[in-house]
DNA sequence: CTGTTAGCGCCTTCAG
DNA sequence: CTGAAGGCGCTAACAG
């Protein structure tokens, strides 16, 4: 059922039957009417193909993120895809899996499927295919993560600053042996370590880490500070290893979602008690932190607002609002419960369990 | 930059052009090699939206779930996002919140946008307004929940098999007071408390439930059974109230995510022992549900699998093959661990905290 | 207010 | 192997 299959039914031009079915111009009460009967009758459905053929627009959004099963990212998306909608947007997901090939690829995808603008959480700082997107006429908004080079809008948390301050917490307690677990990305060699760690949000988070340490005067130490692949079974694994060796952290900072849960795991493992061994912070506020006990202790990210703001400066960039591209920082909150502690003066040596292969029971991931 | 633009510069006509960049039909190599030149040179990038005019496919997918925010959607939509990746369709999502007005606009979107096919989880099990995207030549798979009326293609798990054979655990033990407690969906008067909740997956699983008494001999009792809104202080209130009335239960199974969240928000206010005091058994594994402590004994389902088998059989259909459509269900798998234990011999007294009200400390949702 | 007429960028016969 | 011409469904002038 088209346009013109519409006007010969309802017995009128086809540019009067696509002037009332497409909301614009004008047409008589009568004619309309008719037309609307004649359309509701033959089941017609307007094309918004053919339509975005000729207004240049497809009224869709393209959002690429790690991945949408991270909870960070989901809520992200959620953020994006309410205040798209409410501008008549649609969003389309695609996800990089912290690959930059990927990414890529799916930018160049949206790029052909003429988005109408594009919210990416970029893989590396020096993505530069970014720009191409821009100088195909495509507005492009970062989130979570700034990128080196192009001049682009982009919404970010002050990551630095609101480590530094957590893990001065740390210090203020006492504490100095304090070690950072990182997830990274997959690494170029095809294992899941990435000794090339390049993802912006985990380069400030350490940064903010080893400003604490020399505010306070500590020596910085290249074993505590774990870059594990995104994956929560090697997190587990590399705090195993950490937590069992001599001279080890007292405290430890996890950057994110998936290292907080596979240091979790570990800590569960090794009978830890928390924060009497260790006391833990972990980056983002996630479902389940006031279901543990101890209740961890986090920073807490305005997620939605994240992705809610991109999506709004987006918006304004499509219709054409030409700020200048900046970088919006929100605020974190620290959320103070029960797995932070002052350093233990003895510190108990801790023993890996028997089976201490990723448990059976810990669910993967 | 345009075909026309290209086979100009490349000196060619514009069939040929098109035929090279297209990647259909033939060309000789050095014809091949000037288009392609010319295309680099002026940043060529197909028009996706002029071919979808033309071949009538969009390759893309559109995906209606409840929330991705609720880690059980964001699962299923990765799923579904890979398999189309991988056959080169794209996802677009839209969240219906649970709301029938809301997914019904949705759908009506991807029929203008052309989408090739549908995956929706609906919100109602009268939902016929998917016929009519069938109708429109639009393939549609049902996700996590069945329809009645239309004939559709309709992925799911056994729920009644799974909570019946769960709950008989509880019989088994020598529990008689079971309640379950269940997430439904907003009502229609604005409140989020949904007495005529009608979801399919929740019917089923409080179906589940009652089969399990019966075979028992257990009599049904109706305040047992509590449909609270989809929300996490909602459940937790719910089960607040539940846990102090006078003959409270001893077991509660949830019967999804954010029902088993309240509720153990609430056993944890109430210093509930688990399985002391309560046994408990939640309906899908989440990622913190070997973090706390007793660990949670849960019904497993393969989240994943089914985002991508309704995605495969999408996509099988999208490409012609015209099976009869039919139900497929899937296995769950229930993992027994610490939160489930004999009846106690006697049901000790539960005690609202002094603030009851939502805790300032519980994450909302 | 209404109808006629060109395209939007691409694919696809059909000749050459 | 290559080029010319028509049309996908809709919108946007332009007359009437």
């Amino acid at each position: 059922m088209t346009i013109p299959d519409v006007a010969r039914h309802a017995g009128v031009g086809q540019a009067t039957a696509a002037r009332v079915l497409g909301g614009y111009g004008s047409a008589s009460a009568a004619t309309r009417e008719r037309v609307l009967a004649s359309a509701a009758e033959l089941g017609y459905s307007t094309n918004a193909v053919a339509r975005s053929m000729i207004s240049g627009r497809t009224d869709t959004l393209g959002v690429v993120v790690a991945d949408v099963e991270n909870a960070y990212f989901a809520r992200a998306v959620r953020g994006v895809a309410d205040v798209a909608g409410k501008a008549g947007l649609q969003a389309v997901l695609a996800n990089s899996d912290e690959d930059s090939a990927k990414e890529k690829a799916a930018v160049q995808l949206f790029i052909e499927r003429r988005v109408d603008g594009l919210v990416v959480a970029p893989a590396a700082t020096d993505d530069e295919h970014l720009a191409r997107a821009v100088s195909a006429g495509i507005p492009v908004v970062l989130l979570d993560r700034v990128v080196t080079g192009a001049a682009l809008d982009t919404v970010v948390v002050d990551n630095r600053g609101a480590v530094k301050s957590a893990v001065t917490r740390f210090t203020d307690a006492g504490h100095t042996r304090i070690a950072v677990i990182t997830s990274a990305m997959p690494g170029d060699d095809g294992t899941r370590l990435a000794p090339g760690a390049d993802i912006w949000t985990t380069t400030e988070r350490v940064t903010g880490y080893r400003q604490a340490l020399r505010a306070a005067g500590i020596p910085r130490s290249a074993e505590l500070i774990r870059h594990t692949g995104y994956d929560r079974a090697w997190a587990r694994s590399a705090v195993l290893e950490l937590m069992t060796s001599a001279d080890r952290p007292t405290a430890l900072f996890t950057t994110d979602n998936v290292a907080t849960l596979g240091t979790l795991d570990a800590l569960l493992d090794l009978d830890a008690r928390i924060p009497g061994d260790v006391s833990v912070i972990g980056f983002d506020d996630a479902e389940w932190t006031t279901l543990i006990r101890p209740r961890l202790s986090v920073v807490s990210q305005p997620v939605q607002e994240l992705g809610g703001l991109a999506a709004d400066i987006l918006i304004r960039r499509i219709n054409g609002t030409a700020a200048r591209p900046r970088r919006h920082t929100l605020h974190t909150t620290y959320i103070d419960r029960e797995s932070t502690g002052p350093a233990p003066a003895r510190v108990r040596r801790l023993r890996a369990p028997s089976d201490s292969s990723p448990g059976a029971d810990a669910a993967s991931r």
